[in-house]
Formats: structure tokens, C-alpha cells, sequence
DNA sequence: CAGTGGTCTAGACCACGCC
DNA sequence: GCGTGGTCTAGACCACTGG
């Protein structure tokens, strides 16, 4: 029995595990708190604040005096605060990538400003080109705090995930980006690698990610092909 | 003093006006969850239930033993959800419309399917270009289900905000939306009206609006400026 | 009416950060 | 050690939807 996962995790881990094998179907009501509260023999409280979780995550919605139930829509986290790879992997590709350059710079102003370090302190800057099935997607410039993460450079980033090694080997899980996105015309070097011409749509996405305590882990700069790569996004 | 307000969206409010007027700074921390409980006179579950809320919005982060903080950013709720006459008064700018068209039509199957009702079933179309500051910033096309929002074509919505107008006359308000977002090539009737020339770099977005009981109030199809319009999006 | 979710109490013990 | 947030209890009353 001994358990020291708390309990209204394993009641969201329980309710996650129906909804996605589908025991719970979408559209349909969910047993009630009470009844939870009886088959886990915990408190309402404790079912309420895994039910809570769930509704902000967006797998169920509750109406008062009915019932609680699971939502309608494919349900699809904001799978890009997990990164390129986990992203692709998701969607049934391959990711892959070539490294354009890996280096130790001093950072533009902008770049320090935004990370929060001062203009003096070195950053990696990482440019690759990131592939789907081989297919060139992106091309990706992220900058990270050589402080927060010394010997960063040791790591080889043609295969592993940049997030992946962030979060197991430096502790810095990346649990929020603040990003700008739109749309704009690629052209020369850039166009080359991702259209194979002179010029194409892409969509250039910039902003930083932050950990669990909101210091900036990464800046990142990027350009996706236009057509190749669609966002699918949930607001609310 | 008879409040029928919750007391916990009592103190979401006040802290919400504490950090907007800068009374609680960014990075700054703010008092215990036990002040807020003598403040208020209520129980810490109460307390706890206001500050969670602020920090699933990304007002407030919480370190454990240390105390509960304002978040560093310039906090900005996903402002999509609002709508674009919202979004444009908060950034400065005087948004207007310009009516395309405003009819009743037979969906096509697709648009149909998404607003979950049958193809026989009328939508009303909406075309406008909106604009800020009397520029054109976006192309966007709204379909509604007729049989939810009766009389919807005696609304003027040159001035009018459609999500203003569902939410107070419809009871109808859009919590929550799925969106794909991709760079295109805008051409054609589309590009002389927000570029003024036969060829420009737009994105286009396209989704559902949902109300609270997950229920598909909209489908839109919207394409923006590329250069004039730069989302700002926070993902978690 | 009974059953659901919405709010709230007045405590408790634990895990963690800091001094 | 002390104060913080993290989890939890065993009740309570209210507001709402349904039959």
C-alpha cells in the first residue's frame, strides 16, 4: 500500500487513464465526487483538487447540479513547452537534426536582457536545423546561460533532446514559454535549407523558457516552413 | 458588508489590484497564505483556493518553503480568447470593422461537423476586415449556427464586438478555443485589401470557439497581417 | 425531492528553505 | 527552529438541475 504519491494525483492519474483508454468516453458524465471519495476513502476536498487539475487541463468540465464530464475535443496539451523532438514524436515522425554551429559567445545585449544575465556572462548558442523523417522543418537558435549550464557543450545534439538533457541532467525543467509568433518571408541561406529555393513563407517563432521558478533557461529564435508546419494551439 | 461575492474571488481580486497597480512587484514576495487568512478572516483551504487560481493564470509562482511571488513577466492573459476588438483597445489601438458580407447560408460539411450541428442546418456568415487605427491588420471570416443565436443579423457589427454581443445578449461566452496557425501566401482580393499590393506574407488562424459547457459557439477563419500583427502567446 | 457540484471551516501533519 | 507552502480531514450549508 505504502504510498507517498499523494492522493489526488493518483485520482488524476486514475481519471487520465480512463479517459484516455476510453473507458470514460467524451461527452459523457464521470462518477461523482462523492463516489470518488468513497473508492479512494479520502476526503472531497482532496477528490475536488484532482478534479480541479483536470478541469484546468482541460479534460473535463463540470456543470453544477449535474455532473461532471469528460470534454468533447481530442484533447492535446501545449505539447510545444516539451520541445521539437517530443513534439514530432507525438505526431508520428522521426525528429532529427544537423547542427549549423554550437558555440560559446558573448550574447547580444538583448539576448542577456531577456535571460536575465548580465552582458558579460558567456551563452551556448546552438543553431540546428531540425528534420521530420529527414524532411528539413525548422531551423532553430537557442541561447542558454553558460552559468546555469557548464559543460553543456559535452553533449551531442545531433540525436538527443536538447529539453531531455536540460531536465535530467541540469534539473531545469522548462514548464512555461513566452513566445512571439508571425509570419514572415525567408529568403537566401535560410530558404535554401528549408525550401531548396530563393524564397518561402515560414513562421518565426521567439521567446524564452522559464523553469518551475521562473528563471529563464533558454532564449530560442526560430523559423518553421509555412506549409510543412501548422501550430495547433489551445487558448483560454 | 453582505457580500455574495466568494470570498476567494474576493482576494483573487485584491491581489489581482495589488499587482496591477504595482503595489506587489514582479519577483517580489507577497504576504503568507496565513496573513491573507487573519486579513480576511477565513480558513487557509479558502486562501489557497484564491492564490491557486492566480497561479494557474500565471499571475503568482509558489516556492515552497520560501512563499508565493509575483511572476516576472508582464503577465497577459491568453488575450485571443477576448476577441480582436479586446485585444486591440488593450494594446493601445482603436479597432474598427468593415463588413465584407453578412448572410445565412447551408454550411459546407466541414464547418458543419466542426460546430457539431447538422448540414442542414443555417449559419450565419460574417466577413470582416479589422482593422486598428483605421489600418487593415486582418481578414476574418466567422460562421455561427442559426438556431443558437436568433436575430443575430439585426446586430451591427461594424462597431460592435461579436463576442461582446454573444456573451451579454446569448448568454453565450467563448471560454475557451482551438486554433491551427500557419504562415501563408496571400494573394488576390485578400492581399490588396490588407497589403495593398498582389502579394504579401499573412498568417492564418483557424478554430472553434467553445462556451463553458464545451459547446461549439463559432468556427472562424482569419488570416493577419504578418508584419502588423504578432501574437503573443504563453504556453504552458 | 434527492443528488450534484460550489463554497467554506478549523483544525492537522509533512516537506522544504533559511538562519 | 521557525515560517513557508503542500497535503489532507470530516464535516457543513448553499445553489442548481433533474425527475
Amino acid at each position: 500500500m505504502a504510498e507517498n504519491i499523494p492522493i489526488y494525483q493518483q485520482i488524476t492519474s486514475y481519471i487520465k487513464e480512463y479517459i484516455e483508454t476510453g473507458i470514460y468516453q467524451k461527452g459523457n458524465i464521470i462518477p461523482s465526487e462523492q463516489e470518488f471519495c468513497n473508492q479512494f476513502n479520502t476526503s472531497r476536498m482532496t477528490v475536488r483538487k484532482a478534479i480541479d487539475e483536470l478541469v484546468n487541463d482541460g479534460y473535463l468540465y463540470r456543470i453544477q447540479g449535474r455532473g461532471t464530464f469528460v470534454s468533447h475535443w481530442v484533447y492535446r496539451k501545449s505539447l510545444e513547452v516539451l520541445g521539437f523532438s517530443y513534439h514530432m514524436k507525438q505526431l508520428g515522425y522521426t525528429p532529427s537534426s544537423q547542427i549549423i554551429s554550437f558555440e560559446i559567445n558573448i550574447p547580444q545585449p538583448s539576448i542577456a536582457e531577456r535571460l536575465k544575465i548580465l552582458p558579460t556572462e558567456n551563452v551556448f548558442y546552438l543553431s540546428r536545423v531540425r528534420m521530420a523523417d529527414l524532411e528539413p522543418i525548422a531551423i532553430e537558435n537557442v541561447y542558454l546561460p553558460e552559468k546555469r549550464f557548464p559543460g553543456l557543450d559535452t553533449y551531442s545534439f545531433e540525436e538527443n533532446s536538447l529539453y531531455e538533457i536540460l531536465k535530467t541532467k541540469y534539473n531545469a525543467e522548462v514548464v512555461l514559454k513566452q513566445e512571439k509568433i508571425h509570419a514572415v518571408m525567408v529568403a537566401g541561406h535560410d530558404a535554401r535549407i528549408l525550401f531548396g529555393k530563393e524564397k518561402g513563407v515560414g513562421m518565426r517563432m521567439n521567446g524564452v523558457d522559464f523553469d518551475a521558478n521562473m528563471t529563464p533557461v533558454a532564449y530560442a529564435d526560430s523559423i518553421y516552413h509555412g506549409t510543412k508546419y501548422i501550430f495547433d494551439v489551445i487558448f483560454r
